[in-house]
DNA sequence: TTGGCAATCTGTAACGTTTCAGTATATTGC
DNA sequence: GCAATATACTGAAACGTTACAGATTGCCAA
């Protein structure tokens, strides 16, 4: 093809990345010596260190990843695990920046390693721990009872998990405090006058959903209103699929006057089937909803709000991994992070 | 820690990953004649290749990445570069899915390298060319003249763009045409009787700007429309910004009857800045939007859409640099995609 | 003087792969 | 019957790194 590399004497200005010979060649040591020197080894004298990094810097030696992962099996990746159907858009794009944005001054690469529905999710895991293609992994879609998490504990390898489990097994997560969001949402609406709310779940399987229905229920409880149960419903069902059964569920007798929602996207549906029902958000019914990026006000100026911060997660999940790798002990790498209330928008004529 | 490996025999239940050598063990022959019946080299006896790929799939034999890294340069990796600030948000969601649909049955893996607004775009494929951490790069927010694309077609680096360059150089690109969809958008609301059209561009140095507002400006004149002004807001603003200027507009003497918004988020704003000037869309404005997932129908089903989809553009980019790495000519792995119209909403009670 | 020891530095091997330069055996041509 | 050649295989070297097991030097105590 196009090999026109200019082949010269070693020494001369040859194009090659420089390498711990070619530093070793231009102080005048041997590899072993520069190799520690790199990494501030205690056998290394102080001005020999100070010179193989000075020369490091000024050549611009960067340790080649390959010559390193073969060597020491440390791959320097994390690898982020993703359902490429289900996941929330604004998830996926804001966990990621999270994720690098912690990473950006370490010798760690991101990794995203993708599964589909039809696939186990445990499988891309277990491909990347056969394979040993990263050094620690972060997983979403948590469950209580996830083999995943299992699977990585047993085979030691370090990682953290988007939602907590309930397995008796300690390593580090970041979760959305969902307890303490479905029931300020239930309480905010109860204040508004609100009696028979209806609740939009995660997903059945995940461990988010028990935290949301079990804070929605206390809540409930608390200030003495009832639920209109939404059944199956959950927002990883079609806009279609929520929007129908919203305005189905609307156009009973016994209708909810407040609805919970856990997702942006399921808001948008559970408005649209309101309104085919030919009722009105805000005077018939109000609508609590989490969303990640500030866009449902603009979407109806009625609509409360609960943020959740998925970059804030990305980065605590980054954090956990690296600290895991480190040495830290994975309890202490596990955080929570609480709802800042329900936030109702202003309209500027209002 | 944790290294209780048995250290048994060597062929006794080892659990280590097995290797060339492992497979060279076991049918008895030597490593180079398993590295070559494993890659159909043409000296290899049928019978004996066909033995040591069977084993080598028995034993889930599967090649270090590191060994073949650090002998051949093959990273088997694919870099996408990332603006983490200013990319919109489904497009990084949906274009990593495109690759990966893409990469999943290849050895490839995905690697998202990010860089934020205060950096050189430049920075992270310098940092990927000259550490040599990827087979093929590929870059979104594309320029007229890119440095990226001048540097790696210098470096002979495999990379595909998304959008084109405008520089005489050739190299793979998906581009969505841009140009149709202004001009489309431009004649729809023309036939909808809509006279004084405004447009919401993209940012002003990307490639598209300048498609979008020939597209624009074209049709105008086709259909004898005249424009009224957006000044400098891009999508790339604040949506706040956009809807501040969106109202001034709208309260002008001459305002437009016809907008045309390059990204969904603008169009929140937008609409939003309509209603705060006491307008009301479809009846004194009609708005036609880009989108790339099916929202802007739920909020408001005025709104006229086009759409553009992501995930083809991230497939279409990994094919493309795959097909460059392969050998393939750069020429040839150019890729417009074409809008397929303004799609118009009907309500259920319309 | 000698032995011991700390402080520095060094060569070799190994990680798993591919490539180069062979070697051994069978087959062909004449 | 002998060289030439094709077929099928092999060992050694190399990619860049780190770990292991020394080597060299100077200094100090005995």
């Amino acid at each position: 093809m196009d090999k026109q590399r200019t082949k010269k004497t070693e020494e001369a200005s040859a194009q090659k990345r420089p390498t711990l010979k070619t530093l070793a060649f231009m102080t005048g040591l041997g590899v072993t010596t520069v190799s520690r020197a790199l990494k501030d080894a205690p056998e290394i004298g102080a001005e020999t260190r100070r010179r193989v990094q000075l020369v490091a810097k000024q050549i611009g030696y960067r340790p080649n990843r390959a010559g390193v992962r073969l060597r020491t099996g440390k791959t320097n990746v994390i690898s982020l695990v993703l359902n490429t159907e289900q996941e929330i858009m604004s998830f996926v794009s804001d966990i990621i920046y999270g994720v690098t944005e912690v990473i950006a001054d370490t010798p760690y690469h991101l990794i995203v390693t993708p599964y589909s529905r039809s696939q186990d999710p445990l499988d891309p895991v277990r491909y990347l721990v056969e394979t040993g293609s990263a050094d620690g992994v972060i997983i979403s879609r948590t469950q209580p009872n996830d083999p995943r998490a299992r699977y990585m504990l047993e085979r030691g390898i370090p990682f953290a998990t988007h939602g907590r489990t309930d397995m008796g097994l300690v390593h580090p997560y970041h979760d959305f405090d969902n307890y303490a969001f479905a029931a300020e949402a239930v309480r905010h609406l109860a204040g508004m006058g609100r009696r028979r709310l209806a609740l939009v779940t995660p997903p059945a399987g995940l461990s988010y959903y028990r935290h949301t229905v079990d804070g929605f229920a206390d809540a409930l409880s608390e200030v003495g209103a009832s639920e209109v149960p939404f059944n199956t419903i959950s927002i990883d069902h079609s806009i279609e699929q929520i929007r129908m059964r919203t305005a189905q569920l609307m156009r009973r007798d016994i209708r909810p006057d407040g609805i919970i929602s856990s997702a942006a996207a399921a808001t948008l549906a559970i408005v649209a089937g309101i309104e085919d029902a030919g009722f009105k958000l805000g005077r018939d019914v109000d609508v609590v909803s989490k969303q990640s990026s500030d866009l449902l006000h603009l979407f109806r100026h009625e609509l409360l709000v609960v943020n959740e911060d998925f970059r804030l997660a990305g980065s605590e999940l980054a954090r956990s991994v690296l600290g895991w790798i480190g040495g830290t002990a994975p309890g202490s790498l596990q955080s929570l992070s609480e709802p800042k209330g329900v936030v109702a928008y202003r309209r500027s004529g209002d």
